[in-house]
DNA sequence: ACATCTAAGGACTTTATATATCTACGGAAT
DNA sequence: ATTCCGTAGATATATAAAGTCCTTAGATGT
């Protein structure tokens, strides 16, 4: 169990927009190069988190992207599921079954039910507690309300 | 995220064992034949469960696998743990907080601290249910107590 | 003690996936 | 019309999973 990279991408993203000054748009490679990331790939992750509605986008001359949704709403699971495409599905196919209980349908049906039904309610937990966390807990109220920071400008 | 292919088998492995008439050994190859997956592959799974004595080894003519735990005390949790090293490891390293807090290191440390925490315990919680799962619950009991199948001769 | 069968282990190849890059295209603002 | 910037697909590289092959070592029966 693995989580992707992209994700600690996605929340900081979503950081720096929020602090963004007067909420105005930043062009990714504002982004990328303060977060020291590829410019295209950064994008790539972008465009998750805007086909998702976290995040707005605008291609225009000072366009760039801004915040999409209320930080003090959206949680880590939300990035996740936007930037992760692999949250879901789990679990490989199960075929090994047949071979274990050769011909007794019953039993292959309902050991692989089983074992499908414990990840799935484990993933549901796991989801569960990364819901509970707000992007807006990694900030301060009054930083992100009306942003602090102008990230073009910043040396 | 996602589950290693090697959790079913190891899983498999483990109810072929709890099913082997009267607990005698069976030869990885018998084991790999059946599961039609690649024997030398096979016996490093089989290996990893040794380890983890979820599973001992004889290594002589006669010798093979056999079950080296309670069935009923096993869960999906322990044969994850036993072949799936990446179980505990979660999260890439956090090296982004510096770029979106520059010079800020307690706000640096915090918000890491708070992602890290919210992965921690959504990992528990995973394992947590993974732990109430036990590989008898995918047997019936009389089919294990003393074992019902010679995997050997079983056309 | 020896022959024999089997697990153990290391080095290697292949395959898949994540990560990153490049180039061309198209929309929006001025 | 021009210019900036996001979008998208093809492509390259890095890393991890999955599988193979060969050698070594351990237990058993004779």
């Amino acid at each position: 169990m693995k989580i992707n990279r992209s994700v600690e991408q996605g929340v900081y993203v979503m950081l720096m927009l929020a602090l963004q000054k007067g909420h105005t748009p930043i062009k990714s490679q504002v982004l990328s190069t303060r977060l020291e990331v590829s410019d295209s790939y950064l994008k790539k992750i972008l465009r998750k988190l805007v086909v998702a509605e976290l995040v707005n986008s605008s291609a225009s001359k000072d366009g760039g992207f801004t915040l999409g949704c209320d930080i003090t709403a959206v949680s880590l699971l939300d990035v996740c599921t936007a930037v992760d495409a692999t949250d879901q599905l789990i679990m490989p196919e199960l075929n090994l079954a047949n071979r274990v209980f050769p011909g007794d349908e019953v039993h292959i049906a309902q050991s692989q039910e089983i074992v499908n039904h414990a990840f799935s309610d484990a993933q549901s937990a796991f989801n569960t507690e990364l819901a509970q966390v707000k992007l807006s807990s990694l900030l301060e109220r009054s930083s992100f309300q009306h942003g602090v920071v102008d990230w073009a400008t910043l040396i």
